[in-house]
RNA sequence: GGAGGGAUGGCAGAGCGGCUGAAUGCACUGGUCUUGAAAACCAGCAAGGAUUAAUCUCCUUCCAGGGUUCAAAUCCCUGUCCCUCCA
């Protein structure tokens, strides 16, 4: 959510901002809105300083011994005209939530100009794609030797989702247990355990809700007076644990603050049909290890770099080949002000694929969030900056370690990395699969 | 499954329906004292919002949502969470 104090002063500067990256809304019923706020808000506050004062002259009357009938009587209308003032005012500022909430975060300025996924911006590139004397294969036809299985997870569940068995199940644990390992022992982030299904206000927090909420599961709990109470599957970590610190004043002492992270994540890729239809790349449920910082305003752009360059560490120790790319105004999120994405190279695509996502969000989050940190300098509580980023989608992985360690016999090369969680094993064969 | 107790400021913890935005302690900040530190003493110290150039002033908030009342942290109802005891 953008400051509130900002759009009041200085509307045509949010939508100036907002349009280059092609978000429009109708300025003149904002501030209409806005008019009516103020106008109703001032006279709100004004009818319940008259009862607050009448009130409490009542209580020194009657203590006094006075009567107090005819003040009684002063005040008979006037909690009808409070009530009536305070429902038009909340109303009106309903209204202007709804918009509000609705309003995707300014872009900092050193995002590209540019409409879709093409005209993202190559900031940097590590590794070659092999080069491979035999015909690559993609990660479907290479894991169908190998225990990853889409058919029978098509029987339990239906289309995007995945079942694996034997030595790819394990690979890809070890995927996961590495990257917290090293996001823990070398990177200095502390692991976090979170729960997978949220209220509605952590998805507020951190702006999925509610304008996303189609992208979301949702689950219903029937009560025994059957009301229902709604919890969503989480479509990514960031959200438990960047709630965590919902509503807090953190010490200053303690920043910057960095969590990391293992959980699934659960998207209804609601929009994204056909896209992605084959293997694991779009799947409804796929884990993550998620990086999260909390840090002052002014170190949160050095903290993206940081933060990038630790999802980078993981692509560079499994040896994939990716790229960096400063993500364009009509791709960028959100709730983001500025997002690089890692893209890691797929020989069976022959393209660079999104592996990871570091965005940094300034305090558009925190402000929803109510995150914040009291200034010993102003003696103020002042708002957060939060960070976050995959580091990595653990799915999309193991389909580049699949993809790019290939051999020849359709067996793959354990990362020398990995060989320590595999047992010692070099080499997944494709015998080894057992169904 | 049954019976109770609780949720208050960064933390702990008081709080007869009106003088309670809230005692007290800790923490924190500033000062006195000290060569320096500690101790002691003095002072300050919740958040959000409206208005303002700023100050002033005003409003809201004592788990959440309803209700009673001229007036609610305090009374009533519902929900959430925590705890204790019994089985």
């Amino acid at each position: 959510m953008l400051s509130k104090k900002q759009l009041r002063n200085d509307v045509e500067a949010v939508a100036e901002a907002l349009k280059k990256r092609y978000f429009s809304f109708d300025i003149s019923a904002l501030s209409e809105l806005e008019n009516n706020r103020k106008k109703n808000q001032v006279k709100t506050q004004e009818l319940q300083n008259l009862r607050n004062t009448q009130s409490k002259s009542i209580g020194k009357a009657k203590a006094a011994g006075e009567d107090i009938a005819p003040l009684l009587k002063a005040v008979a209308n006037l909690g009808d005209d409070l009530d009536a003032a305070k429902t038009e005012l909340q109303e009106i500022q309903a209204r202007i939530d709804d918009i509000t909430l609705s309003m995707p975060n300014i872009p900092h300025e050193s995002v590209p100009q540019g409409k879709s996924e093409d005209d993202n911006v190559e900031v940097s590139k590590w590794g070659e794609p092999g080069i491979y004397d035999f015909e690559v294969k993609d990660h479907v036809d290479l894991g169908e030797k190998l225990g990853l299985d889409f058919e029978t997870a098509a029987k339990i569940s239906g289309s995007r989702f995945s079942v694996m068995t034997g030595k790819i199940a394990r690979l890809h644990r070890a995927l996961t247990q590495f990257m917290l390992d090293q996001h823990v022992e070398v990177n200095d982030y502390v692991e976090a355990y979170v729960p997978y299904l949220v209220n509605a206000e952590s998805l507020t927090g951190t702006g999925q809700l509610p304008k996303f909420e189609a992208d979301l599961f949702k689950t219903h709990l029937h009560g025994e007076e059957g009301e229902a109470k709604t919890l969503y599957l989480i479509p990514t970590g960031e959200v438990p644990i960047t709630n965590m610190m919902r509503d807090t004043i953190v010490n200053e002492a303690d920043l910057p603050l960095k969590f990391v992270g293992h959980t699934p994540s659960f998207r209804s890729e609601a929009g994204a049909y056909g896209r992605d239809t084959r293997g694991l790349i779009r799947q409804h449920q796929f884990e993550k290890v998620e990086l999260v910082q909390v840090v002052k305003a002014q170190d949160s752009y050095a903290a993206l770099e940081v933060l990038t360059s630790h999802a980078e560490g993981i692509l560079q120790a499994l040896e994939l080949p990716y790229r960096k790319v400063n993500l364009c105004m009509g791709d960028l999120g959100f709730s983001s002000a500025k997002t690089y994405d890692l893209e890691v190279w797929l020989p069976g695509q022959n393209a660079y694929r999104e592996i990871s996502s570091c965005s940094c969000f300034e305090d558009f989050q925190t402000r929803r969030l109510q995150l914040r940190f009291k200034n010993k300098d102003t003696n103020k509580s002042e708002l957060l900056h939060t960070i976050n980023g995959s580091g990595l989608a653990v799915g999309r992985t193991l389909v580049a370690v699949l993809e790019n360690h290939q051999q020849a016999d359709g067996s793959i090369k354990v990362p020398s990395i990995l060989q320590s969680y595999m047992g010692g094993l070099e080499f997944i064969k494709q015998q080894e699969v057992k169904k």
